[in-house]
RNA sequence: GUGCCCGUAGCUCAAUGGAUAGAGCAUCAGCCUUCUAAGCUGAGGGUUACUGGUUCGAGUCCAGUCGGGCAUACCA
């Protein structure tokens, strides 16, 4: 929107004969007073200008002229800032935009031709699915979402290991869970899984075999069935709040010989070997950090023979290299704050351009129950388990929540508020101002015959009141929200542009009657109502949430 | 000890280095014979943890201090 903008200031520059290596910066005032958008153009050449900064400006304006009917007034103000007002029917003009492009309004080609694979949850199937993965994962497919609607084909990925001594320990706490439902005498280890679905899985195998199992020296059909439960279970409670992912990446895989070519994992260790950043102590095999100013070096491979969780994800992000994609997201908690910059220093050495790597770490979540602070890493109960959370406050509720703060804050997710069938929730605010167009939109219809797809979109540029142009104004921001989204990898910043949007259409509903205005009023009102409704749509499918005609 | 994140209204949180730091909740006062009151209007509430620095300008950047979280495994 602001864009038209920009060539006129550089050539006010140019007429001023300054030349100057700084941007031009545009920005919308937080206060409206100060103009629809305003530069700080003259405060940032003052210095190598030897200027004042309100002398600079004003002699700046002089130079500047826009097409008639765009801007209105332009002024000096403060120390230096120059501010633009625009004619409002210029604004509500441009809202005819929004109704032409439809659901493409928002969109953009920059990353048109380009691929992305986004990785996210990446559980291991040990066990059901908790809400810390939760806020991960809606983090992750919001930010799959804002990359398509950049034009990026997005790969969304799982990656996970059912390979390895978790994996063990799981079929063997089946196993026990399953002696124990024999009537065997079992002592149920400690440092066991000891969660309720063991057992359930166990009732599943006893159902089955009866205890023809329990004098086996076969145990792998524990270990498989468990995984095939716990998969499905974690598959069926992604689909719940809408999380598909396009691709399973097992970990396993990178173990494997293939036709006498070794594996992945030793593939790694050949090119860093290669590069000198390989070292043998101790029994073990080392990825020489120290040499890249780390405090220690890292182990790749155990005494034991057995890789070291690093080497195959090393393996693992070579491999995503190796399929082409133009950008690499990881998504996960701040626990594994240290895995990644060994990843990509290693990456880094072996000759590949990182900065196509970009990682999002999402911050704890607590819960409050009843004003009751509950930490989730305390694993007690069936507290923190997704399912029953989602169970609990519905799925909308649950993915909004989940990012509608900063992925950089500990969220406390308000399970009572959440429930709340009102105000207080800004679940059911978004929602409520669809439904209420929706609900109008119908009764436009029957009253008057008005089609949200017909003709008259060129009288929005009648409408001047205040809520109107305001709320038209907020509504041309959508595609700047999404860039910025998209760049931060930060889905919040869409959840609070969707409330902003919700607050103003309430007030302008609220001010400027709608059906009983005059009929070519009625209708751009009509039409600013469908715009709005575009952009809530738009918002509310790359935020995962549904649109509800009614409510 | 070291690394990363955080510290903003009573509470939960916003604020691409910009102008008088904003929302929601809670509190108080108003608006429905009128298109969905699941809404709107108004009031009170702040030394942005602290101390310095950089700059025309700092909640934001830098250094340090204090507090909280997460990591600092031959677990993943």
């Amino acid at each position: 929107m602001q864009a038209f903008l920009l060539p006129v200031i550089k050539r006010a520059l140019e007429s001023a004969s300054i030349t100057t290596e700084k941007p031009v910066q545009i920005e919308k005032p937080a206060d409206s007073r100060n103009g629809d958008y305003s530069t700080n153009i003259a405060l940032m050449l003052s210095r190598e200008c030897r200027r004042n900064p309100r002398e600079l400006a004003l002699e700046l304006i002089g130079h500047m002229a826009f097409p008639e009917g765009t801007v209105g007034k332009m002024e000096v103000a403060g120390p230096g800032f120059i501010n633009f007002f625009l004619e409002p029917s210029f604004i509500m003009q441009s809202v005819e935009h929004i109704l032409h492009e439809g659901k493409g309004f928002g969109t953009s080609c920059a990353g048109k031709g380009k691929t992305a694979i986004v990785e996210y949850v990446s559980a291991n199937p040990t066990g059901p699915l908790t809400i810390g993965r939760g806020r991960g994962g809606v983090l992750g497919d919001c930010i799959a979402n804002l990359l398509e609607t950049q034009g990026y084909a997005v790969t969304r990925e799982y990656y996970f290991n059912d390979a390895g001594r978790q994996m063990q320990i799981l079929g063997e706490s089946v196993r026990y869970r399953y002696l124990e439902r024999c009537g065997r005498d079992v002592a149920f280890p400690e440092t066991h899984y000891q969660g309720d679905y063991i057992r359930e899985i166990a009732d599943v195998l006893f159902i089955e075999h009866g205890d023809a199992l329990a004098g086996s020296a076969e145990r792998s059909v524990f270990k498989e069935t468990a995984e095939t439960i716990i998969f499905d279970s974690i598959r069926k409670t992604l689909e719940r709040i809408g999380i598909r992912h396009d691709t399973f990446f097992n970990e396993h895989t990178l173990y494997m010989e293939r036709d006498g070519d070794p594996s992945s994992n030793a593939r790694v260790l050949e090119l860093l070997e290669e590069k000198g950043f390989i070292g043998r102590y101790e029994g073990a095999t080392w990825f020489l950090t120290t040499k890249l100013g780390q405090e220690k070096d890292k182990v790749l491979v155990k005494s034991s023979g057995e890789p070291s969780y690093r080497l195959p994800d090393i393996a693992y992000h070579l491999d995503k290299y190796h399929r082409g994609f133009d950008l690499i997201v990881n998504v996960f908690g701040a626990d594994h704050i240290d895995e990644y910059p060994d990843v990509i220093e290693a990456l880094g050495i072996l000759g590949h351009d990182t900065s196509r790597i970009r990682v999002a770490i999402n911050q704890f979540v607590t819960t409050t129950v009843n004003g009751e602070t509950v930490k989730m890493s305390t694993r007690k109960g069936n507290a923190d388990l997704l399912d029953e959370l989602i169970a609990d406050v519905g799925p909308d509720a649950t993915r909004l929540f989940f990012i509608m703060r900063s992925k950089d804050s500990h969220l406390n997710f308000d399970v009572e508020l959440a429930k709340k069938q009102s105000k207080d929730n800004p679940v059911f605010y978004l929602q409520y101002a669809h439904a209420r167009i929706c609900s109008l939109l119908r009764m436009a219809a029957g009253e008057t015959g008005f089609n949200p797809a017909g003709s008259g979109h060129h009288l929005l540029q009648m409408l001047s009141l205040e809520p109107e142009v305001r709320l038209g104004f907020a509504l041309l921001d959508f595609p700047e929200i999404i860039r910025n989204a998209v760049r931060m990898l930060e889905p919040q910043k869409m959840v609070e542009y969707l409330h902003e949007i919700a607050e103003l259409y309430h007030k302008f509903y609220q001010e400027c009657p709608i059906l009983k205005a005059d009929p070519e009023t009625r209708t751009a009102r009509l039409f600013l109502s469908v715009a709005t409704r575009q952009v809530l749509r738009n918002g509310f499918r790359i935020l995962g949430i549904s649109a509800p005609e009614s409510m």
